[in-house]
DNA sequence: CCACAATTCCCCACTTTTTCCCACCCGCGC
DNA sequence: GCGCGGGTGGGAAAAAGTGGGGAATTGTGG
């Protein structure tokens, strides 16, 4: 069966920069699944946790762009360099590396959103900004997601 | 499982040309994996250090290449001129020639980006040169990346 | 072939960071 | 109350990162 996180929950960063993954979206992952994730600079400002098998998709991705275009290596410079392989510890924590504590600007109380195939981490200050300077209501925002492609005029 | 490099990390060459590989790298590796690289001059201005294993694809791709071009004996000429082979040492540490250090302008401080099959050492300064010159976003790379491939036009 | 200098290699040493483990707190159900 | 799962904090042990000395090796010129 297909993972699909879906939630919300905060938690607290320690000083050491560990933080607990609600237990909740643990047990949303298959039994066997690992227990590892790779988290990386998501969009609009918060992390992305994906559960190693999830992310596997996105490397097969990356590898199959061309190499030899000076784009390519540019983007996938951009996109990796803020992405790190995280294992949960025996508290049921990760420890989100210094470098997307400051990316992220998390200060102690983080934000998970469960979000089908990733997890999203988030200062929950920057994500309350985001959802308030969108203007538009949900009612709106289904309009646009739903539209089927073919009528989306470009 | 495919070997899959991420990650940025600085740290500091010492007066005898001798670096630590960031151990995160290091562990990306299969336990199995010889302590053997190759480093070469690479592209945009960073050296690429390839394990031995990937070095061998390398190699081939190269091999292919229709040497009867000018184009593919000059290239070929530039990568392999500055190819040598490095070994960790006990203190997971590689000894970078010389020629590499001057080629890649280092001082003290260099940068480690992991990029899929190989591992990226850049001046910071250089590196930050690079990704300024152009504008180039996450939201752009996550495009390349997460779009599916017959909507990207050519 | 030898002497000498320069470089490399192989350890050891020290500091900082990370990892591992234990302990506690809190809410909930029995 | 008591046990249990989930979440949080902290100390000790281990690993990572950095620097340096001295032996071994290489290269060069006599």
């Amino acid at each position: 069966m297909e993972i699909g996180f879906k939630g919300k929950f905060t938690h607290t960063i320690d000083h050491k920069g560990r933080v607990s993954i609600p237990s909740t979206l643990r047990r949303t992952l298959p039994r066997k699944a690992s227990q590892a994730f790779v988290v990386m600079k998501g969009l609009d400002g918060c992390l992305f946790l994906y559960p190693r098998s999830e992310w596997e998709s996105v490397q097969r991705r990356l590898k199959g762009l061309p190499f030899w275009k000076a784009d390519t290596r540019r983007f996938s410079r951009i996109f990796l360099e803020n992405a790190y392989d995280v294992e949960i510890d025996s508290q049921g924590r990760i420890k989100i590396p210094q470098e997307l504590l400051d990316v992220a600007k998390f200060k102690k109380e983080v934000l998970f959103l469960g979000v089908l195939d990733r997890i999203e981490i988030w200062n929950p200050r920057v994500y309350s900004k985001y959802q308030s300077e969108r203007k538009g209501t949900l009612e709106e925002a289904a309009e646009r997601v739903f539209v089927p492609r073919e009528e989306v005029a470009d």
